[in-house]
RNA sequence: GCGGGCGUGGCGGAAUUGGCAGACGCGCCGGAUUUAGGAUCCGGUGGGCAACCGUGCAGGUUCAAGUCCUGUCGCCCGCACCA
């Protein structure tokens, strides 16, 4: 057969029949063995760019081919729909959001579906639509239930950009992570989830996952950040008052020489009020407040603060210790107050020599008992031997830390406790374009929860989009203006939307029950398929997303809505697609449209070549040439398969087998191997390619030989059509019917290699003299250490290398190699 | 500062358990075919004339090290005045 490889013609014909077949429907059946699979689901931006077509090329290799396997296999798709975008776009061109997102996401539903993966479409979900984000609210409404959703005045990060508030995980080095804004604190009443909850948890079943990179586990650990202390009271001097601190080094206790606030702290102004360090301390606050939470937080920032004129007493020793507010300690960290041992942190160390605050050494290291604190050019924090602390003198610092703690447990003086970095997640968002959370506020009842018969709470439409600081949504009246479910009086709707992260923590669930009106996913069903078996996506999420999506799996675990605890089983985090060395990006001007490498050589070389350039969790350098090479080797299987598309032979009996004809067969099989494990064990699909590419080389060569078995071709080229086709789908069911298969690719079972076909009667040898290597012989197969020593003494290359040598040694490894140890 | 990762040809990368370093592909060189170009096919391609030398650098363990250990340099990522 000669015909030209159309690759757009192709795969315009295998789409449109998995379209009409619904090839990838899936359903529950508990005969089968089920496999979720799941890609992170995209924001409709407007068009698919490289990272997409790599996630999800990676996730459809392993979707084809655990379907091959046998396995019911779900592999769902939708869209996270909800965002800031879209509204940005409402603003600038007065469309509205809902239509400029449903246009988006046809537009990438038609780019995906050109790239021919797997998905069963039948199970799409849009987050922006009220068939799903009535059960976003359901979610909240249950948080709010149990206590874990709940309203709070604080200082929050605002986003003078996107005019809304940020989660603390949307802040990065201070800025907004969407607009690389100036983050600014703002006080504010705003909805939270109560994740604090669950950060214990949140830890511990880090180790239930040992499919996770532990990268990404190490990530969470530190953003998590559990430390465990003790928390000392000290006495306020001449008042009733206790003021607590936290700290990790009770050790240190008896070095106390002063107690520093955060400015903001609320019992400062309380102990200035009226006394003449009042004014100044209100300047300072001031001063702290307009400082940006760049230069807030930044570890070189000068070291600031001020005595506010008040004492407490060192309970241990009972030292007059000074207080002092400055810049260096964090309101909502601990108790926001804290002990200040100059000779032992550094930080403190700083601020007492700035401020010439005393300094007492209490632990010293063991060969300089006598460390003096004018030797100390800065805090001794290493290892050491109590001293200047009463009863507790001469011992380890490190025992000293326990020892101190219970006694301070036993005096009640203070007490152990566990500090988290780990902050509740701030929800609410003055925006638009997101799930109106569902609560209203009645003039007679105060906050109610809307009833759950009445969601979904609709976003309405008559709003302005006249980006101001406050929701739009209170621009609508006909939203704002409502009953109160309670008493029926008069109420007003809360007009914050939440963050999209709530949404997409739980998209994994509602795909396996997408079209259920009454309840956010059934549970028998969604027992069926959790966990998510294989999770890929960008590393980008590690925090956010799988963290917030990890609380949400155990809240439903611990309403009895899911039978999981952890969501993901397994997660994979692909790298990023790079072009010149940084990520595409448009203001960079290098970015590569996927559209336009499949106008040219089609979905399938553009699977190829992003499998084939890296392995999944690096980053990936576009390579234009390099995609012309895997355009020019889909080529030439397809001239391969084709040119012996007529050939005749069914079947071969191995006895009959030359020996040129085992070694074909070995590499069928070996491949077959290598490409299933590849695949299969370590998502090494740019070795199985090349495992593929090296088959077809064999192929071609065998098939110009004269005396060939055509049986054997034909398994060789069955075996590499069906290898090849989780990687390239398309042009493998192509050549797959050209070649007269009635079933289609899909729809075959993985090829299982055959055992015998890999064994061999002759093996080479490597031959090394002191491991260097000197040469190859070959030898019979299966020979044990002290055959192959005996047979190698036999072989004149043996002879030669040793002729006159003092031979210590000879070390032989089984089917390898010898390696002969001389002296002299 | 703390935590994690990575350094291999001109390039992307391979070497799965300590056992032939550089699979596969790109690029490059030469040849065939072609009026020419492209496409295709064949051969070559770590360095060195060679002995030999080669996996960031310096040591170590071992019969044998890209792989293990110690130190060091460089790059990337995460967290960071978290008490």
């Amino acid at each position: 057969m000669n015909k030209k490889y159309e690759a757009q013609a192709i795969e315009a014909k295998w789409q449109q029949k998995w379209e009409e077949e619904k090839t990838f429907k899936v359903t529950e059946d508990p005969d089968k063995e089920k496999y979720y699979l799941l890609e992170m689901f995209p924001y409709p931006s407007g068009n698919l760019h490289m990272g997409h077509v790599r996630n999800y090329s990676i996730g459809d290799v392993v979707a084809r081919f655990k379907r091959m396997k046998g396995y019911n296999v779900l592999h769902p798709m939708g869209w996270d729909s909800f965002g800031l975008p879209a509204e940005n776009a409402a603003i600038k061109n007065q469309v509205h959001p809902v239509k400029w997102t449903l246009s988006n996401m046809e537009n990438m539903r038609r780019q995906l579906k050109s790239l021919g993966i797997s998905y069963d479409w039948d199970r799409e979900v849009a987050s922006c639509l009220p068939d799903y984000y009535k059960f976003t609210q359901w979610h909240f409404l249950q948080l709010y239930k149990h206590g874990l959703a709940y309203k709070k005045k604080a200082a929050v990060n605002w986003c003078p950009s996107c005019k809304t508030v940020l989660a603390n995980e949307q802040v990065v080095d201070g800025a907004c992570e969407r607009c690389h804004s100036e983050v600014e604190k703002k006080n504010l009443s705003q909805w939270f989830f109560k994740i604090t909850d669950y950060a214990q948890r949140l830890l511990d079943d880090l180790d239930k996952l040992p499919g996770w990179p532990s990268k990404v586990k190490t990530m969470q650990e530190n953003w998590i950040g559990r430390s465990t202390g003790v928390e000392i009271d000290f006495k306020l001097e001449n008042s009733d008052k206790t003021i607590s601190v936290f700290t990790t080094r009770p050790d240190t206790v008896y070095g106390v020489t002063f107690m520093v606030f955060a400015p903001e702290h609320p019992i400062v102004e309380e102990l200035v009020k009226g006394t003449e360090y009042e004014d100044d301390v209100k300047a300072f606050q001031k001063k702290m407040q307009s400082l940006s939470t760049v230069d807030r937080t930044s570890g070189d920032l000068e070291k600031e603060g001020m005595f506010i004129g008040k004492y407490v007493i060192n309970p241990l020793n009972g030292d007059r210790v000074q207080l002092w507010i400055t810049n260096y300690v964090i309101m909502d960290y601990g108790t926001g107050a804290v002990m200040g041992v100059p000779t032992h942190d550094q930080r403190d160390f700083e601020f007492a020599k700035k401020y010439g605050i005393d300094m007492k050494v209490v632990i010293a290291p063991e060969d300089n008992p006598d460390l003096k604190v004018e030797d100390m050019a800065e805090a001794f924090v290493d290892e050491g031997i109590l001293v200047d602390s009463d009863r507790f003198n001469g011992i380890n610092n490190k025992k000293a830390i326990e020892a101190i703690a219970d006694y301070l447990e036993e005096t009640k003086l203070g007490r152990r406790v566990v500090n988290f970095r780990l902050r509740d997640w701030l929800i609410s968002r003055q925006r638009y374009w997101g799930a109106p959370i569902p609560i209203v506020y009645c003039d007679h009842c105060g906050t109610v929860p809307v009833p759950e018969e009445q969601l979904p709470v609709l976003l309405p439409t008559d709003v302005e989009f006249t980006a101001g600081g406050d929701s739009p949504l209170k621009t609508s009246e006909s939203f704002m203006d409502t009953t109160c479910p309670i008493c029926g009086g008069h109420a007003v709707r809360e007009v914050d939307t939440m963050d999209t992260f709530v949404c997409s923590s739980w998209y994994f669930l509602r795909y396996t029950d997408p079209k259920n009106a009454e309840e956010a996913f059934n549970r028998e069903v969604s027992d069926y398929w959790m966990n998510v078996d294989q999770y890929i996506g960008g590393v980008e999420h590690a925090i956010l997303h799988l963290m917030y999506a990890r609380f949400f799996q155990k809240v439903f675990y611990d309403l009895g809505l899911s039978k999981s605890d952890e969501p993901f089983r397994n997660l994979l985090t692909q790298g990023m697609v790079l072009m010149g060395g940084s990520k595409m990006s448009k203001s960079l001007g290098n970015v590569v449209s996927p559209e336009a490498i499949i106008d040219k050589y089609g979905a399938d070389t553009a699977r190829l070549f992003i499998l084939f350039a890296a392995p999944p969790e690096k980053d990936l350098e576009w390579n234009d040439a390099a995609v012309e090479g895997c355009y020019r080797f889909l080529n030439r299987i397809w001239r391969l398969v084709l040119a012996n598309s007529d050939i005749e032979g069914d079947a071969y009996q191995v006895s009959d087998l030359t020996k040129e004809d085992k070694d074909v067969r070995r590499k069928i099989h070996s491949t077959i191997k290598k490409v299933s494990e590849d695949i299969n064990d370590r998502f090494n699909f740019n070795t199985a390619i090349s495992a593929i590419m090296e088959l077809n080389n064999t192929l071609v060569a065998y098939a110009e030989n004269e005396k060939k078995n055509n049986a054997l071709l034909k398994e060789g080229l069955e075996a590499v059509t069906v290898l090849l086709s989780p990687f390239a789908p398309h042009i493998c069911e192509e050549l797959w019917q050209l070649t007269g298969h009635k079933v289609a690719i899909v729809d075959s079972p993985w090829p299982e290699y055959d055992k015998d076909a890999l064994s061999v009667d002759e093996v080479e040898i490597v031959l090394q003299v002191n491991g260097k290597l000197k040469g190859k012989v070959m030898a019979p197969a299966g020979l044990d250490r002290g055959g192959l020593e005996d047979f190698i003494k036999d072989e004149d290359m043996f002879k030669t290398l040793t002729d006159g040598k003092n031979v210590i040694k000879i070390v032989c490894v089984p089917n390898k190699l010898v390696n002969i140890v001389i002296k002299g």
